[in-house]
DNA sequence: CATGAATGAGGGTTCATTCAT
DNA sequence: AATGAATGAACCCTCATTCAT
């Protein structure tokens, strides 16, 4: 399991799980406001209800905080994604509406996503690369669901690349939206970047 | 001018560009490799070639690095843009020189734009909209070059889009070389991603 | 309570109580020796007998340590005049006991006096006035005495210049110690101060 | 002569007077404001009208100028006390006048006496004793004054005690005014503490 | 398991002083 | 004699982490 990554004093599994959880949630509501390296550790373990000791009953270093946090921010995108595609049977507009519902899905997540662009730098390498690991699985999922929807159209190449700027495409609705949202309303956003992919596709 | 911002001691203006190039430069080499919160003023003093005293004499805060780095990179993109759109006269294929151009930039300055991504959250609000709107300047640039050589295949909000898209594949090769540069050449990514586009263009 | 004005991350009154207290008690000797500005918080860190860090646990910033000694200080004063006060019944008698013990009392915290003399001044303007509010406060007790134990021979305001000449006769044994205790022993000073105001009184 | 305990690397006698009166008038309007450890010598420098190189070709160190400063004051209150005394011929009124005269003097000066008193403690032991001596010289010459004016009527010893008094009664109007000038004109308090004395006298 | 007081390395910043020009 | 850029020791304060209770 991923969070055995992140080594804990406390036997009791399901309470590891709770406590966890509290502590990300705490996390991604000071991160989205002050950022990982501004946020300290005792305000995360008063954010998660809970004492700086206790917080380090669950974790090791504060490094921890951030991967359990991104990690958990991963594991909600790919859900809901794989959710998404699971609702739809193969065929050009089932592709439409799957980019649609990422499209929407980095709406709801615009602030978490900001962290994980802006913070996984700061995790050790070998963390890193664990969550790029899953950046990659989730660019996985959208290329197979294109060569699946449009085998005809697009070279495995062209799959990947496509998979990649859709993605990014969802990302920088939030990572841009300073410029992005000021000139345009998500659903135009989504019209206006799905019309431009119609042509390729 | 933009580096007024900045108050120095020191009143000698050429000394203070002098001095502030060094500390620039030190301070990228610097915040590539740790980040700008993981590096400390003494590094920087240090990489600048003068002591920490020095360095102070230069700027306010630490924050001021941070800001005279970022203004200097847009900068270096914004001068290097200009210049490959000066280039050309009005055309289709003009433009895809400039979509060209402007994805051998970012392939040099990758980690340039790294810091960009990941530090500009950093500053004080008013600082981080003076870096900001530099950026929507070259939006601009972009969308205005679209407008000229193709100005009948786009309306202007396409335009808009078109121009954040075409920048921010760029950005994606520098900021997720992890996935890309390992599935890409350089010149592919930009043959592949022109492809696209001219479907749509 | 006064003390409240100063933050402590430290929740425990009592252990506040005390460390505050050997805090005090470790500023004062610094200061004595080399005044406030002269002294560093390790010092005052290593003279109350813990950390620089647990110095920072119970206090804000360098200032509420000058505060909170100011304050004991003031304290201290005024509990032992109440005390004296407190002993004698109202006459032209019990005044000079009364003088006599505030100028003992001088005597016995000369230093601190001093303290209070060279460093009020470095506080915060609102600090400062809180500080000042309880000197004017013990001026007001010794007016009072003043009042009732010869309410014929004195006019109000004389009475308050009164009980300013005297409250700063005692101080003066503090800070013109150099040339004052050179000259006459505590013994002479005050029989001769006290017979001075005799002929007034 | 007094000025000669600081070095200076400028021969030109009158020009190291130029320079430090300029010096000195800059350093009291300055100590005035916010102390002497919270005034930088390039304060001092630049209040006084020029370089900080060249305010360190008339003194050595920070603590010199401190001492000129001081040592200007004590100048400026002797001769001023001086000029009072030399205008009356010896007896009771003239006490008196002069008495007054002392007190105008010292309204007049009420800030730099504040510094005196805040701010001789930070001199080095030699330098504070060479200013002390002369203040002890000024009571010398009001218990001279009342010696010569009203020798009937006390003991050398009283003499020298009601110099002291005398004069830390002018003081304290400068030291004590946040709660004297709040009650009295400077009219009342002369009149009031004179009357005070005339029965003593 | 939970708590929170204690720790001290380390960070940003200041400023008296020097010295080459 | 005047200048002001350069220096670095030293200061205040923070905060991740530990550990006794």
């Amino acid at each position: 399991m991923s969070k055995d990554r992140v080594v804990s004093n406390v036997k009791d599994q399901e309470l590891i799980k709770k406590r966890r959880d509290q502590m990300i949630k705490g996390a991604i509501s000071l991160f989205k406001e002050k950022g990982f390296h501004r946020t300290t550790t005792r305000e995360i373990a008063k954010a998660s209800g809970f004492s700086i000791g206790t917080l380090y009953e669950y974790i090791r270093t504060k490094e921890d905080i951030l991967f359990l946090t991104c990690d958990a921010i991963n594991d909600q995108v790919r859900e809901r994604l794989e959710n998404a595609v699971a609702m739809e049977n193969p065929s050009r507009d089932s592709l439409l509406k799957v980019i649609e519902s990422f499209f929407y899905l980095m709406d709801d997540l615009q602030e978490e996503i900001l962290i994980l662009y802006q913070e996984v730098k700061s995790l050790q390498k070998e963390t890193r690369q664990y969550i790029l690991k899953k950046e990659r699985d989730m660019v996985g999922i959208m290329e197979k669901v294109i060569l699946k929807c449009i085998p005809d159209q697009v070279t495995k190449e062209e799959a990947t690349l496509l998979a990649n700027n859709i993605i990014v495409q969802g990302h920088m609705w939030a990572f841009r939206r300073w410029i992005l949202q000021k000139q345009f309303s998500l659903e135009d956003y989504i019209r206006l970047q799905i019309n431009g992919l119609l042509r390729v596709l």
